[in-house]
DNA sequence: GATGAATGAGCTTTCATTCAT
DNA sequence: AATGAATGAAAGCTCATTCAT
């Protein structure tokens, strides 16, 4: 039926827009500090009605937290899929990130103010990292790629993966925080350098 | 007056209990979740009282964070002073937040979990860097004298801030959550090597 | 028009899915428990459409127990209409009580639980006992019927009817409650003996 | 402290005020139907207040039905201490009933309306009948002397308090729906004559 | 200094009912 | 006859903070 089609894909929308106004807020303000009254009143929507889209408000932000991953792990991916020196894909990485910080700060912040910060809201349904699985295989394949081509020292995944994903975070929030002089943009080169001769072989 | 002295001591030794508890619960449960009645409870202590020694909440969450910053600035003051080759005093500042995190985990969660996550509390009162400073202040110096004695690479001061701070918080974070496969003392030497690869000088 | 028959059929049979559904919700969870999307949803039915047939939830709890009324009522006539010392009359009206808590619990729970308890919910439409009329009717047959062949005492109906219905409805009450060390069943010796006591000619 | 004593004091009859309320609108409403809101209201508290003396709605209705069954218990207890014939002590019982309904009817209503209807409120705290066990101890030692002093037929203890406290539930109910004829008071013969020829020894 | 009862705004969530399609 | 998105009032409960004692 086009009628039941047409209606679904209206509820798709909504759902969209819901989980954009969401992100936003919460990016902004925290988990706690945004209300569910405010998100309705934002998206001129009944508070009622909000509920028959998210359950409740823990579930709507893990399904933000997942998208986020969908989408930074998409990025990422083309990369991955390139012919590239490691030493240009890590510039890559540095410049979307950072790109996305600066066009859609929302999910850097996100990320870094919720997701990484009230650990207690993703416990139950977004347990280890299975909600930025996306995100984290990725950066798992640029790793053991540049392993493999001989190009960055075998070591433990995760004293790269804490250095590469430690460092953005740190850069964008000391970024957000208004303390970086210059912008994150003009930290590309000195980050990306230190990254490489930080991971690169021998 | 000895009578005098003696008052103002024991309201220091309580206004410390107070600091010690609040800091032990902000890191456990974060700063929404905890309850000033909850906190007097375990002080044995009234909440009314609790407000003669703290005027409001968040003005106790900027005192504690006041005082990591003093404990860890000193920390690291004491390798600033030692006279040590660049390497081995990355070496030592891994080792003494890794210790930290160990033994006094609530220290480095506070920082986490809290100060940097819950932005909104101390944006009046500890904006930009003012109450963290003994820290900051320590690592630049640590920063200054390698690039002085030419160990390290000369570049932006927050480029290398960001590597150093941001790395050893995501390895927290990671142990946190349960995601390393390894103990962080055994980290130690890769993330060590690791930083000084990333800013040794050419 | 056979299609009109039709249509007329089914639309009574769907009515008493829906009656059927909701007494076992309501004797389950109670009134207030049991919510029409819930019911809407076991119905495999929309709510919208639900109220096409009922117009609110207490007029939906208001055919209910017309209807439970109605099936009990039909169950005592048969004993009233057989030819029978009332002593054996009574042995069956407490069996088949006791049988009918059994056997289809939720007509004797949602009695109990919701038309004796939620009396606000049937305040207007079943005031008095107009919607337990039938069941009433034939329990006062019955003791008219007992009174008129000399075996039963004659006083005032309500003294015999509350000595019925209270004691039947605690025994199903207390059994619900697991505090009964025996069966209904091995009780209704004892309780038929002792209501006849009760109520007979001196 | 005579000033802590005073307020002690204080609190105590402050919370007697909240039960005494509480039971007034649960017997009234229903549990349900009564809100907190409503509560505060008509004892001119705030809300949050409320809360400070009993942690649940629940909990305050599990402390109410403790409290009914402690005055009923100790209303029977003095009857089962005086040197009474059975039949007389039958007649008491009704009589201490039907006046509490009379001139406290919030008590048998609450017992009737609440807590023999909405047994999930009290399913954590109230098991089984271990806040009403006062009462049901004092029936079980009337009837455990009426049939050891050769008065009372030897049965089942349930059997006698289904008939019992059905049978004066169930009249209760009648009058309070105004469908019976009479005044409690005056059923009085009748109901105690029923009840003593039910239980009666031969 | 110390107590804890009191406030009241605000939170997340629920649900009977309506109505455009 | 059927759908289910939408409404909006209201519920139970929490908690930082105040203030009379």
């Amino acid at each position: 039926m086009i009628k039941e089609q047409h209606r679904a894909e209206k509820k798709a929308k909504r759902r969209n827009e819901i989980v954009r106004t969401a992100l936003k807020l919460f990016a902004e303000k925290g988990f706690y500090a945004t209300t569910i009254p405010e998100m309705a009143r934002d998206l001129k929507m009944s508070v009622g009605n909000l509920y028959n889209y998210f359950s409740s408000k823990e579930l709507l932000a893990q399904e933000i937290i997942r998208e986020i991953s969908a989408y930074l792990g998409g990025r990422i991916r083309e990369i991955n899929e390139a012919e590239l020196p490691v030493r240009e894909k890590i510039r890559r990485i540095v410049t979307i990130y950072f790109e996305t910080a600066r066009d859609e700060p929302e999910m850097i912040d996100f990320f870094l103010r919720v997701y990484l910060s009230n650990r207690e809201v993703f416990h139950e349904g977004c347990e280890g990292m299975i909600c930025v699985n996306e995100f984290v295989t990725e950066i798992m394949i640029f790793f053991d790629d540049g392993v493999a081509s001989g190009e960055l020292k075998n070591q433990d995944f995760f004293s790269a993966f804490g250095l590469f994903m430690g460092y953005l975070g740190g850069m964008v929030f000391l970024n957000g925080e208004h303390i970086l002089p210059k912008t994150l943009e003009e930290y590309v080169d000195d980050i990306s350098e230190n990254i490489y001769n930080a991971l690169k072989a021998s």
